[in-house]
DNA sequence: CTGAAAGCGCTTACAG
DNA sequence: CTGAAAGCGCTTACAG
C-alpha cells in the first residue's frame, strides 16, 4: 500500500520494538500476543521485509548465480530451475551474466562475496587459476557447474559415459568412418571428456577411421565447416557433432547441397533441444537432465551454507534419444 | 583482495572521511590530490562499493526486471540485451522470474520498489487492473514490455501491420482459405492484435473463408491441435500459426499423418526463431527485433529516471522472412 | 521473551 | 572541497 512502510512502522503499530519484530520474521521465539499482534500490522502494511537492508545479519539469504550468458538452448532451463528451488528455500537468487567475460566472471566472485550473499553458483565454461584464487580469497561457497574444479565443488555431466554410449552405438550400426565436427579444448567437459568418450566408444566397436573438424558453439560457424566437411569426396559416413546446434549446421548444409539425411550422411548431436525432434529426420542425440543438475546445484550450495557434508564432484546422467538420422547399417555385435 | 574492504578502509588508507570517498565515488568534486590517493586506495584494495548498501541513497543504481519465465524463445535475447544496456551505463538489473504467477509478478511491482530500484521494466503477458494499482501505488517509474498498458508508458511489437502484412501476403499467394491455430484473447498482443492484423490482411486479398483453432504457447497442445485439424476431410489450405512453436507443432503433426508442406498443406509462424530456418521447409514467418525492443525499453526507463519525456507507447518493426512453408498458387494481384 | 543500543556499508545535508 | 554526524532498514549481542 504506501511505499514504504518499515519494520519501524510495524513494531510502532503492534507496541513492539523493532527487535522484536525482527525476531519474529526471523523465526525466533516471541510471546504468542505480541506474535499476533505483529501479524496484524505486517497484514495492514502488507509489509515484506527488504532483503538489502540485512546489511549486517549472518545469513543475507542471497545467493549469486554467476553464468556466461541467457543466450544457450540449456541456460532458460537452469535459471528456471535455480531461481524456483532457491525461492521455494527462502533465498533470493541474485544473476549475474558475464557474457563470457572471464575478467568479468572472475570478479563477480568476489563482488558477491562483497555483496554477502551466502553462496554462489558459477555456471562454467572454463576453470583457469584466477577462478582459484577468486575461490580461495573468500569464506562464501562456491559450486562450480557444468566443468570440474579440482580444487572444490563441481557438478557436472557425465560426458565421459554419455560420449562412449554414443561412440558404441554408431559402431554397431556398422558406420566405418566417423568425422568429430568439435570445440576447442578449452573447454574440458566438452572439447575434451565429450569427445574422449565418443573416441573409446568408436575404439571399442572397431571404427578408427576418426577425422576431427574445428568448429565452435555457434550455428554459423557449424554451417560453415559442415558445408566443407560435405564436399569432401571421401566424407565420413558419420557426422558427431559436439552439440545439437552444430548438427543443425549440418542438416542446413547438407539441404544446400542435396544430401540426404540418413541416406547420404549420418549425423547425430549432443543436447537433446526440443526443437531437435521437429527436423527432418528428427536428430538422434543424447540429452543430459538440465533440470536435474540445476537443482542439484542449489541443493548443494544451500547444503554448504548449512555446513553439511558434500560430495566434491556430481555426475549427471544422461539419455539417449534415437532419431532418424543415422543409417541402419549391417548390424555389428561387439565382444 | 581481503573479503571485507570496505569505504572505510579506502577513507583509512587515503587519509580522508569516508564521506569524501563517496564523494569521488560518486563523481562529485574531489580534490585532485585527495582524488588520487583515494584512487591508490581503490586500487590497493581492489575495492568496489557493496551497491545494497546504499540504503539511504537517493538512487540505487539498480533496475529491477519483471518476466513472467526464462524459458521462452525470445526471453534470453531479450534479457542479453537489458543486462548489457544497464550495466553500461552503471545499473545492476535485478530479475526476478515470476513463472506468470500473476500475484508474484503484482507484488513484486512493490517489492521492487521497497528495495529501492530506479526503475522497473515489466515484460508482461498481461495486464490486470491489479498491476495499474501497484503502478500507481508507487513513485518508482515502470516500463511495460510486450503488452499495451493505457495507464503508463509500454514498448510492443506492432503486432496488428505485421499480422495484416502477411495476411496479405497469403492472399497474394491465391490461398483461398485459412486455419489460425491461436491463443486466448487474454493476451491481447498476440491473442487479439496479431490476429485482428492477419484478418484485415486476408480480408483485404478476399479472403473470407477463415476458421479459428484454439492452442496456446506450448509445442504439446499445437501437435495435438494440429494433428485434429489437419484429419479433417476440407482442412484449410493453409494453416496461419500465432507463434513459431505452434508451427513447428503442425510440421510434426503434418509428418505423422504423411502430408507435405506446403504441397499439402501451408504452414506459417511468427517469431522468426533461429531454427525455424533450419525446418525442411524453412517455415515463412515475421521476425519482430526483440533486441531492439529490449534496448528500447531499458533506454527509456532510464530516461524516465532523469525525468526526460517519453513516448507513452512504442511500437516495435518487424521483418517478413520467406520460408518455403507456403504453395504458391497462382498469384492474385490487389487492388 | 523483550527493549535499548550499537552496528552493517553506504549517502546525504550541513557547517565550515 | 571536506569532515562529523545522522540516517537508510534491517540484525545482533547484551542486559534484564
Amino acid at each position: 500500500m504506501s511505499e514504504g512502510a518499515t519494520i519501524n512502522d510495524v513494531a510502532a503499530m503492534a507496541g513492539v520494538a523493532k527487535s522484536t519484530v525482527s525476531r519474529y520474521l526471523n523465526g525466533k521465539p516471541v510471546r504468542e500476543d505480541s506474535a499476533r499482534r505483529i501479524q496484524r500490522a505486517i497484514e495492514h502494511f502488507h509489509f515484506e521485509a527488504n532483503p538489502f537492508a540485512r546489511l549486517s545479519a549472518k545469513q543475507s539469504k542471497m545467493i549469486g548465480v554467476i553464468l556466461p550468458g541467457f543466450d544457450s538452448t540449456v541456460t532458460p532451463r537452469v535459471l528456471t530451475v535455480m531461481d524456483k528451488y532457491l525461492r521455494t528455500k527462502g533465498y533470493w537468487p541474485l544473476f549475474v551474466n558475464t557474457e563470457s567475460d572471464i575478467a568479468f566472471e572472475v570478479a563477480s566472485i568476489g563482488n558477491l562475496a562483497r555483496m554477502n550473499v551466502d553462496g554462489i553458483i558459477l555456471v562454467a565454461s572454463f576453470i583457469t587459476p584466477a577462478h582459484r584464487r577468486a575461490v580461495e580469497s573468500i569464506r562464501t561457497p562456491v559450486v562450480f557447474m557444468g566443468q570440474e574444479f579440482d580444487a572444490g565443488i563441481s557438478i557436472l555431466d557425465d560426458n565421459l559415459s554419455a560420449g562412449e554410449m554414443l561412440g558404441r552405438h554408431l559402431a554397431e550400426q556398422g558406420l566405418r568412418s566417423a568425422g568429430l565436427i568439435w570445440v576447442t579444448e578449452d573447454d574440458i567437459a566438452v572439447g575434451i571428456r565429450r569427445k574422449e568418450g565418443i573416441l573409446r566408444g568408436l575404439a571399442e566397436g572397431g571404427v578408427t577411421d576418426v577425422r576431427n573438424y574445428l568448429a565452435d558453439f555457434s550455428y554459423a560457424t557449424a554451417c560453415d565447416v559442415a558445408r566443407r566437411v560435405l564436399q569432401q569426396k571421401d566424407r565420413p559416413e558419420v557426422l558427431i557433432c559436439a552439440t545439437d546446434r552444430i548438427a543443425y549446421g549440418v542438416y542446413k548444409a547438407a539441404r544446400e547441397l542435396g544430401l540426404r539425411i540418413p541416406e547420404d550422411v549420418s549425423v547425430t548431436g549432443f543436447g537433446g533441444y526440443d526443437t531437435s525432434e521437429v527436423l527432418t529426420p528428427a536428430l538422434t542425440t543424447i540429452r543430459f537432465n538440465a533440470e536435474d543438475e540445476a537443482c542439484i546445484c542449489a541443493d548443494t550450495v544451500l547444503k554448504l551454507i548449512q555446513g553439511e557434508p558434500v560430495s566434491k564432484t556430481q555426475l549427471i546422467g544422461y539419455r539417449f534419444l534415437p532419431g532418424g538420422s543415422v543409417r541402419r547399417g549391417q548390424p555389428v555385435f561387439l565382444k
